[in-house]
RNA sequence: CGGAGCGUAGCGUAGCCCGGUAUCGCGCCAGUUUUGGGAACUGGAGGCCGCAGGUUCGAAUCCUGCCGUUCCGACCA
């Protein structure tokens, strides 16, 4: 491709909106445009990427057997009334206002909905379907340019299966799909981390995060690498709270002002904050009215919400100042489980304090405490699950290494989403029997742009992208130096010939007049193209030219004969 | 949805407090000179000052409402 026919809008500066590395270069290098909140245009050099991240993606999935198709972006409220997902993903989805339509933000119903009819015996099974395509979500609040953006590219696929093993295999063959695909696109970290199935429904779920402090995902990976988590559902080691069996009865006691952990423990002088037992209230939405849930955890811990999401399902929210009022008789801060006078509240704990005595909690009543709290004694039918969030440097549930918490970008996920679908749409099969079965299946996701950007994050300086492999949109860029110089034109024009031609390496060429070599250098530098070949008046009068390698800022002088070999040399080594 | 900020030329901005018809830089166009790391000079084009209403002789500036957008928190590929 000629440069003075490509249409690439470069900026100096950094746009003033972009917060993220990847957001600011992918404008700056005249990838991306923003249309309006969330919302971008692909402009070529951006769309280059883009292909070649699907071609990888689609040459994997044809490799296990997938089928590709492409399936409508609009679809009928009333398929996703039938799964229930219509009320269950409420304002994330794009609803169509002079139809009763909306914008799909995923595809399991109407993939589902094609499988019904056709995949009607096991002999049809397993299948393994899928599509890259744009999705929609009404997200409330789009980030960082396209890693978060409320219209995506989406990779989806999904499997059908006739047994539980049969899934499994589909599963695994996905999971080494899915690392090929990574690794092709030039990772140089990828983690697999277990995750929540989220409003999908289902039940083995893994995510595949790319670390980068742009990421909004935390994951916790273990020192040793053999546990590796989203934070959502970490485990992992602390000691539970003892049972001193003292029988001590409850006494009220005066804290004023004192409405957060930490001022109780300096109020009463304790650096263990695990025995000040907090308690969170929370409203359990549901189609019968709310159900209210004390939530009991250690001090000096926090509630893991998703794990609450697990028991309780997605429409769980905490409560509000004046509910907790109505509920408790108390503001937040004094609130506890005792002698609530509200009887319709379930109570639940941490495992942590499991039958745990002698605890300090709030006593219902603004600026008082109660201490000696026995939850077995005091708090009949109290319920106890795995509520807390995991903590950097604590001990893997095992106890045989710690817990690192780095943030990272999510830009895969797998996961078994079972019968949900195939019940809800009647999509049943025969098997070998003649019995009728719920087919089995699973979903796979790949968020395209995610990928790009998360590419971008990790590799650039600050001059700007640095491609490198499969992905990278061109593998060389010609620079050609001083248009007054028809040696140097003609030379810059051969190169391109043979480079293209003869070569098949794809080639982006500067043959752009009147722009001064400083503005190449740093064009090119800021679109990361791998290899630059320089041609220039200079090194010409030696028999010369320069190439420069973008990643190393190492420069070759060549023959202007070997140029074009060493070239195809460095390309294949950094391919 | 809660909290904070911002909307002035393609991009980045000054002016807003204290009302008088919009500043500067980059970019763009023309010419001259330049030419290996974002050139210099000269001349030029480009603006519903986010939108609507109000106050006023007069509004980018003051008031009200709306819209857009960014960032920080609750949601997902």
């Amino acid at each position: 491709m000629r440069l003075s026919k490509f249409f690439l809008p470069t900026l100096k500066d950094d746009p003033v909106d972009a917060v993220t590395s990847s957001h600011k270069l992918m404008i700056r290098a005249g990838m991306i445009k923003q249309l309006t909140a969330g919302v971008y245009s692909y402009l070529p050099f951006g769309l280059l990427v883009i292909r070649k991240v699907e071609n990888i993606i689609r040459e994997e999935m044809n490799a296990i057997g997938g089928n590709e198709f492409l399936l409508p972006a609009l679809s009928p409220n009333e398929l996703w009334a039938q799964t229930g997902r219509l009320e269950d993903y409420g304002e994330l989805m794009f609803r169509i206002k002079n139809r009763e339509l909306v914008l799909g933000p995923t595809h399991e119903e109407v993939f589902t909905s094609i499988a019904k009819p056709s995949l009607i015996s096991y002999k049809d099974l397993p299948q393994v379907w899928y599509q890259i395509q744009t999705k929609f979500r009404n997200e409330d609040r789009p980030r960082a340019g396209v890693l978060r953006a409320r219209e995506f590219t989406m990779k989806d696929a999904y499997s059908f299966d006739a047994t539980w093993e049969q899934l499994d295999k589909s599963y695994n063959d996905m999971a080494v799909a899915y690392r090929n695909i990574f690794r092709r696109c030039g990772f140089s970290e990828i983690i697999i981390v277990s995750a929540f199935s989220g409003a999908m429904g289902g039940s083995d779920s893994e995510e595949f995060m790319i670390p980068s402090p742009a990421g909004e995902d935390n994951i916790a990976v273990s020192e040793d690498g053999k546990y590796a988590s989203n934070i959502e559902v970490a485990e992992s080691y602390k000691e539970s709270v003892e049972r001193k069996n003292s029988n001590l009865s409850i006494e009220k006691f005066h804290t004023p002002d004192i409405k957060s952990i930490d001022e109780l423990a300096d109020f009463i002088k304790t650096k263990d904050k695990s025995r000040l037992a907090k308690s969170r209230v929370y409203v359990n939405v549901t189609g019968n009215g709310n159900e209210y849930i004390m939530v009991l955890i250690c001090g000096d811990d926090e509630v893991n919400e998703k794990k609450l999401e697990k028991h309780f399902g997605m429409n769980i929210r905490p409560a509000q100042n004046e509910e907790l009022t109505e509920i408790t008789g108390a503001d937040a801060g004094s609130i506890g489980p005792a002698g609530l006078k509200n009887k319709k509240i379930r109570i639940i704990a941490d495992n942590l304090l499991k039958d745990a005595d002698e605890l300090i909690s709030g006593a219902n009543e603004n600026d008082y405490h109660i201490k000696n709290l026995d939850l077995k004694r005091d708090v009949p039918g109290i319920e106890y699950f795995d509520l807390r969030l995991a903590k950097e440097g604590e001990e893997t549930a095992d106890r045989k290494s710690r817990l690192k918490i780095t943030k990272a970008v999510e830009v895969g996920h797998i996961y078994k989403l079972g019968t949900k679908y195939a019940k809800a749409l009647g999509a049943m099969f025969l098997d070998a029997e003649g019995k009728e079965n719920p087919v089995i299946m699973g979903s796979y996701g790949i968020g395209i742009q995610r990928t790009v950007a998360s590419f971008i994050e990790e590799s650039h300086d600050d001059k700007g992208i640095i491609w490198k492999g499969e992905i990278s949109p061109f593998k060389v860029i010609i620079l050609s130096l001083g248009d007054r110089s028809e040696e140097v034109r003609n030379l810059s024009e051969e190169y391109y010939r043979i480079l293209t031609a003869e070569h098949k390496t794809e080639t982006l060429y500067d043959d752009r007049k009147e722009v001064r070599p400083g503005v190449k250098f740093n064009d090119a530098d800021l679109i990361g193209i791998p290899v630059q070949l320089i041609i220039g008046e200079k090194n010409l009068k030696e028999g010369n030219v320069e190439i420069k390698i973008r990643k190393s800022g190492e420069r070759i002088i060549s023959r202007k004969e070997d140029a074009v070999n060493k070239i195809l040399e460095i390309v294949k080594e950094t391919v």
